[in-house]
DNA sequence: TCTGGGGTCCTAGGACCC
DNA sequence: TCTGGGGTCCTAGGACCC
């Protein structure tokens, strides 16, 4: 059996937490500070009753609910209360596995009484901080994680031999984790309607109608697999940032320090992890160019921001345009290495050393402590 | 009048190599 | 002048997740 556990409105619920005047108050946490140019990262369940949740601009928040509470997202507090669950929930002595930061994934075996040892668990995370888990039981990770949705908040679900047909059969095929718009509109026009309808297809069946993923959506959900992902991979695939400006400009200037901005931040990280990047990718928004995106792959790897941002405008070039106006851009670097090459010239030596140098400056002063004074304009709108 | 930001995986075609 | 087969790397696009 796997165990299932989601937590109920993660980021809303860490902030109502640590701030006791935000209890019982309709909540929003939103991605980035500004209140008005930004989406709805994670609502309060006072403010999911209002209609509001995330992925609804933050403008349209306050449409509906004026005295509406506003915080800014703070990562940092997050990936610490998950990293304090997950060590919380090693401590019941089960293999135990992330599925995303407010998500976990435990094999529980044939733990004789699943739905106490859900129940334990539940008032243990409530207990240690303050906040909700829903819990879903089931054979396998993708119906175990359809179950831990059945009775949020703060509900458990187990699905047995007994009541999965009956069970499945309510719930609508777009709530199963990997069918998004697309394909629950694709499953719709062939008749697909239910969890029950897709788990009762017969294996090529669903790999003549949708590929590899039509296998995989039957190996999920009839085999035994137990975790969602991979075992935690050492290093990601990609580091990326992007910003989207409240209105879209033409100013070259401001542009470009905006893409040595991101690429700034892209390198920092890159040197958190000690990595290097062999791929740029570059995407750029705005009325007229559309949806620009192009990418390169150089020889040399690099995790310096003064390479990533030179590649960036190579690649803008492409654009073919002088001035585009642009609304919202982005840098992300893949082909990621191991950092782990010797320094083969003096100059090169001197400009890791120097990069170090400021890193190191940045952690213990402050983030923003060094910066190359060509951001100076992009910092000045952030 | 545009609704964020950070990711993963899969497919398909082109270039190039043996 | 036209002919096979196998493989890798790169780019671009699509779909999905939190």
């Amino acid at each position: 059996m796997i165990l299932h556990i989601d937590m109920d409105a993660f980021f809303a619920s860490i902030e109502q937490a640590i701030n006791p005047k935000l209890k019982g108050k309709p909540l929003i946490v939103g991605s980035r500070a500004n209140r008005l140019y930004t989406v709805v990262c994670a609502a309060s369940y006072e403010a999911k009753a209002l209609g509001i949740d995330s992925g609804m601009p933050t403008k349209e928040a306050f449409s509906i609910c004026p005295d509406l509470a506003f915080v800014p997202a703070q990562q940092g507090r997050y990936i610490w209360t998950s990293e304090e669950i997950f060590k919380l929930l090693k401590g019941y002595g089960f293999e135990i596995a992330y599925a995303s930061i407010d998500e976990f994934q435990m094999d529980i075996q044939d733990t004789p009484n699943p739905e106490n040892l859900a129940k334990e668990i539940r008032k243990g995370i409530q207990d240690s901080f303050k906040i909700t888990a829903s819990i879903g039981i089931a054979k396998n990770w993708i119906l175990a994680k359809l179950a831990s949705k059945i009775n949020k908040p703060n509900g458990i679900a187990i699905l047995n031999e007994a009541n999965l047909e009956q069970t499945l059969a309510k719930i609508p095929a777009q709530k199963l984790c990997g069918v998004g718009l697309k394909t629950g509109l694709f499953f719709n026009d062939l008749g697909i309607k239910t969890c029950l309808e897709l788990y009762q297809k017969p294996a090529d069946y669903l790999e003549q109608i949708l590929g590899k993923n039509g296998l995989n959506f039957y190996l999920s959900l009839h085999s035994n697999e137990r975790f969602q992902t991979q075992e935690a991979e050492e290093k990601p695939k990609s580091v990326g940032h992007s910003y989207t400006f409240p209105r879209a400009s033409e100013n070259t200037g401001f542009i470009r320090a905006w893409i040595r901005l991101l690429s700034e931040m892209v390198a920092r990280r890159l040197r958190e992890q000690n990595l290097v990047s062999k791929t740029v990718y570059l995407w750029l928004t705005g009325p007229k160019i559309g949806n620009f995106k192009a990418q390169k792959t150089y020889r040399e790897a690099t995790n310096d921001a003064h390479d990533i941002f030179h590649r960036c405008l190579k690649i803008m070039a492409k654009t073919g345009k002088n001035k585009p106006k642009i609304r919202a851009l982005g840098v992300t670097c893949s082909g990621l290495e191991k950092a782990c090459y010797l320094p083969l010239f003096k100059e090169q030596k001197r400009r890791e050393d120097l990069l170090k140098a400021v890193d190191k400056i940045n952690a213990r002063i402050g983030e923003d402590t060094l910066y190359p004074a060509s951001i100076e304009l992009a910092k000045s709108m952030k």
